[in-house]
Formats: structure tokens, C-alpha cells, sequence
RNA sequence: GGCGGUAUCGUCUAGGGGACUAGGACACAGCCCUCUCAAGGCUGGAACACGGGUUCGAAUCCCGUUACCGCUACCA
């Protein structure tokens, strides 16, 4: 192979709904591509469908991709813009005898494909307007009848090198005579998007294996308009857990539909990344944006499709939420505790220090964001609610529990610093002085001070809740247990 | 139906003729750590679709079968 230049890629999706995961992975290798080469990434939207196209997709796609951190070069494309040229483009084929008119309308065509389709036989356009006398043709334009235009397919085999199947072929007989600009004029996709690619001097097509069957009809495009041809990459595709395509009745499958879930777009497109690639070899799975176009080749990529599954992408998400520097977390976690009412913007930027040591103790143990906002409320709010199970389980005796954590209360009152050694220390003093293991200490006043049987390290909330708010907690769960006790008789 | 594509644990994958008793990750189970939960560590069960070749030797190469997926529009 003589390329030696770096790839012009393009991701083009159309905008009739919202980026899908496909969509977006299909995105992410052409983007990866693109970096990893020093090629160029571009993007088209295909709104040629007018009748599915909306302005609200376009932006859908926009915002999904800027979510997950991937830009493109040069000035977007609108396929319907291009609308001139494709008319050149098929005009030019007509000229060359390389497209003829065809008059033959939808309702007669649809009824010949059913007849096929009685006799178990394949359809396929007849060329019976090809025959047309040059004459008849005439008189019918004049005449002002509707016709499309349709690429007359030449005899032999159609067949390229793809980048991920290797070589794939198919006899020209089995391609029928297709349309490429309808009687309105407008283009049929593939005829625009031979029409565009050329135009964007894209080199390199990487795209859904979906398009496959597609290939063969632009490559003849390509031939006959004299445009060089690009290479052409057919990613595998992303089923649902239950092997089929994904759809909507799998869940979601708009990237925005994960973001609003709470995961982090690094631990989507992590994930994404390793649905048809893989470095290869021994490698860790757990990667960032710039260790992906380190890693990226399109040696590695794979031939069979693969299944989403959510269970790994929030594993992934925890690994992400885990490592990411918390000044990329904090942004992330802010508008939600806010919308939460914990916490004010204001509040938080004031106290950021204490607000990232408290994000560095939840988020170990969150796999979404939303796990994190879950486990902050003992944090900000003044009142903290009792858990039941927990209040059940480790307030069992109010009796044996109220005088221990009065004398907890006590020990930790007395303390000189309030740091974590010099609080176990103590603790585990007071446990001894009364007899008992320190989880008998540590899991009642755990609900004493957040109301929950689960949370980080004793000492850790003890910290984040600072020594006023800690022993007001404790005296108020006393007064809790005081009237548990009474009621209890 | 025709054409095309694909086939390794439930899932994501490593593997490119001998290093395969098939490795890792998610999920699952158990154990360890431990103030709880996570995280982490250890252990376990779990796969080369089937049938023929080629070869001294096949998860790896070839053919067939089966299954699944895609395309088969004046959609993209």
C-alpha cells in the first residue's frame, strides 16, 4: 500500500433520533483514528431525509458527542446543502452513459417486486428503460413525465481489501441498477455519499458493517465518477444482552441516556472502546481518553459483533469514578448535589477542600454519580433520618446502647485533636474499659451520626462531619434511644 | 428467498499450527482484609457451534452444515 499520508475520516450520522451507542462508538474509532494518525476527523450529517431529520437531533448528536470529549476538524458538513452537486454529480453520469432515466414509477416497481416475490424469485430492476429508444426518452423529459435517475451496474465483480474483513466480493449480477436521484431530484444516500466523501477528500471510510452491502454500489460510484477510493473499515455491531440489535426495549441506548444515569463520558468511551477493539496481548481494561489513541490500530479490531452489557460499563464507571482526578469529578458531582438541595455552589467552592476529601470517601464505593449524591445527605443535612434496618440491627438494646454512646460521647468530647488515630485510639480504650469488641462502639454511633448501617470509615465520617456536628449527632441519637427505651417500657 | 458477514466461558476478550491442562476482565460463589459497605487480594465453577478434511500436530488453515446478524426502497 502507498498510503502514507494520514487518513481523512468522517463520522456521519443522520439525524433522525438521538446518538445512539453504535452512532457513538463508530464516532469514537473514526476519532481515535483520526488522533492516533495525526489524520483528520470530520463530520457530515446526512439530512437528506427531511421527512425524519430534525434540527432536535442535530443538536442531540452535537451534545453527544461533546459530552464524550470528541471533537472534529474542519466545518461540519450538511449533506442537504450538497444538494447541487449531487444533481451535478448525477447529471454527469447521465452524460457519460453510466446512469440512464428510468420512467418506471414506485407503484409499478412495488407491484413487480411482489410478483417476485409470489414466485419465490428474487427481484431485481429489469432495465427495461435502459432499452428505451434515445428518442422515447426525449419525448418523455419533453413531455414532462417523472423519471430518476439509475447507475447502470457493468458486468464483473466488485470486490475491496476491507480493513477489518480483509477481502470481501461480490458478483456484479447480484447488484441491480440502482437509483441514485430521485424524480424530485434529490439524491439517494449512496449516491450523496459517494458524492460527499469525494468532495471531503475522505480516504479512509470506517463504518458500521451494516454498510457492507452498501459498498459494493458506491465503489462503483467512486469508478465512475474517476474519484480514487478510499479504504473502507466494517466495524462489527453492538447487540443487546439478548443478542439482538440494540433497541430501546434493551434499556438505553442513547449516550444521553448514560449520562443522565450517572456515568462519567471517560468510562463510556472506555467501554465503548473495548466493544469490537482491543489492544491486544496483556492489557489493562481501565484506560483514559489518551492511553486509548495511544493504544488505537485498526489491526485490532474485531470481526464479530458484541453484546452491551450494562453491568460491566457501571463496574467501568466505578473504576473511572474512582480515578479520575477529583477536580474533573467535583464539576460532575456539583450541579447534582445542588439539584439535590444539599448544598449550594456558593457553599461548596467555600469549603473545597473539605468537599473533595469528602468526594475522595464516597465515591470508592459509588459506581454511578448518583451513588455519590445518595451517600452525601449526612453530610449537609442538619436532620438525619434513622434507617430502620439499621436502627433494628445495631440499636437493638437502647438500654445497653443509649450509656454507650453517652460515654462515646464523652471520650470523643474530651479528645485534644480531632483526628482519626487519636479517635480509635481512644475509642478502642473505651472499649476495653467496658468490655466489649469496637464494633460495638463503631456501628451504633455510625447510625448515631448517619442515621445508615453503611458508610465509609467511622473515623472518616467523624472528620467530614467535624467535632461539633459529631457530638451533637451523638446527643441527639441519646435522646432517640432515651425515648425508644421508655416506649419499649 | 437472494446476496453478504460472523462463530473461544452467560458477557467483553487474549490467542495467527506445537508455549493450551485455552489466559485476563465483568457477573456469580467462597475466603481474606475489616468498625459497616465499597475498594483490594486469593480461590472456584464456566468456552474453542457441529462435521469433514490438510498436517506428525489444529481454537488457530480449507470445505460443508447449523445458528445468528446485516442488506435486499424514488430510507439513511
Amino acid at each position: 500500500m502507498t498510503e502514507s499520508a494520514p487518513p481523512r475520516l468522517r463520522f456521519a450520522p443522520s439525524p433522525t433520533g438521538y446518538l445512539h451507542v453504535g452512532g457513538a462508538r463508530t464516532a469514537l474509532f473514526n476519532w481515535l483514528l483520526a488522533r492516533r494518525t495525526g489524520g483528520t476527523c470530520l463530520l457530515r450529517i446526512e439530512d437528506t431525509d427531511k421527512a425524519r431529520s430534525t434540527e432536535d437531533s442535530t443538536k442531540a448528536i452535537f451534545d453527544g458527542l461533546k459530552w464524550l470529549g470528541l471533537d472534529w476538524d474542519e466545518e461540519v458538513v450538511f449533506q442537504g446543502a450538497n444538494l447541487e452537486r449531487h444533481q451535478r454529480d448525477a447529471e454527469a453520469l447521465l452524460a457519460s452513459g453510466k446512469a440512464y432515466r428510468c420512467f418506471c414509477t414506485p407503484e409499478e416497481l412495488d407491484e413487480r417486486r411482489k410478483e417476485a416475490a409470489a414466485e419465490k424469485s428474487a427481484f431485481k430492476y429489469d432495465r427495461r428503460c435502459d432499452e428505451l429508444a434515445a428518442s422515447e426518452v426525449e419525448r418523455r423529459v419533453a413531455a414532462g413525465m417523472p423519471c430518476v435517475i439509475r447507475f447502470r451496474v457493468p458486468e464483473g465483480e466488485t470486490a475491496w481489501d476491507d480493513l477489518v474483513h480483509d477481502r470481501i466480493a461480490f458478483p456484479n449480477k447480484d447488484i441491480e441498477d440502482f437509483v441514485i436521484l430521485r424524480s424530485d431530484g434529490t439524491p439517494i444516500y449512496n449516491h450523496a455519499v459517494v458524492s460527499d466523501d469525494i468532495a471531503m477528500r475522505v480516504t479512509l471510510v470506517m463504518r458500521g458493517d451494516d454498510h457492507i452491502s452498501n459498498t459494493p454500489k458506491q465503489i462503483l460510484l467512486y469508478q465512475a465518477l474517476g474519484a480514487p477510493l478510499p479504504r473502507f473499515a466494517h466495524l462489527p455491531m453492538i447487540h443487546g444482552t439478548d443478542g439482538k440489535k440494540l433497541s430501546k426495549r434493551h434499556g438505553a441506548t442513547a449516550v444521553g441516556d448514560y449520562e443522565h444515569m450517572g456515568i462519567l463520558p471517560e468510562a463510556m468511551v472506555n467501554f465503548l472502546a473495548l466493544l469490537g477493539w482491543s489492544p491486544g496481548g496483556e492489557f489493562e481494561e481501565v484506560m483514559t481518553l489518551d492511553q486509548l489513541v495511544a493504544a488505537f490500530s485498526t489491526d485490532n479490531l474485531l470481526r464479530k459483533a458484541s453484546v452491551f452489557d450494562p453491568k460491566k460499563l457501571e463496574w467501568m464507571n466505578g473504576q473511572h469514578l474512582s480515578r479520575v482526578p477529583l477536580a474533573e469529578l467535583e464539576p460532575r458531582v456539583t450541579p447534582l448535589l445542588v439539584q439535590a438541595g444539599l448544598a449550594t455552589a456558593a457553599d461548596l467552592a467555600a469549603r473545597r477542600a473539605w468537599y473533595f476529601a469528602l468526594l475522595d470517601l464516597l465515591r470508592v464505593r459509588s459506581r454511578l454519580l448518583d451513588d455519590i449524591v445518595r451517600q452525601a445527605g449526612p453530610y449537609f443535612r442538619d436532620e438525619i433520618e434513622y434507617e430502620a434496618e439499621a436502627v433494628a440491627k445495631q440499636w437493638k438494646e437502647p438500654a445497653v446502647v443509649g450509656p454507650l454512646l453517652a460515654a462515646t460521647r464523652e471520650t470523643l468530647a474530651a479528645l485534644g485533636p480531632w483526628e482519626p488515630a487519636a479517635m480509635e485510639e481512644s475509642l478502642r480504650a473505651l472499649a476495653d474499659a467496658k468490655g466489649v469488641g469496637g464494633g460495638k462502639i463503631f456501628q451504633p454511633l455510625r447510625v448515631a451520626l448517619t442515621g445508615l448501617g453503611v458508610s465509609p470509615g467511622i473515623f472518616d465520617v467523624m472528620v467530614a462531619l467535624g467535632r461539633e456536628r459529631t457530638l451533637a449527632r451523638i446527643a441527639q441519637a441519646e435522646r432517640h434511644l432515651a425515648g425508644m427505651a421508655g416506649g419499649a417500657g
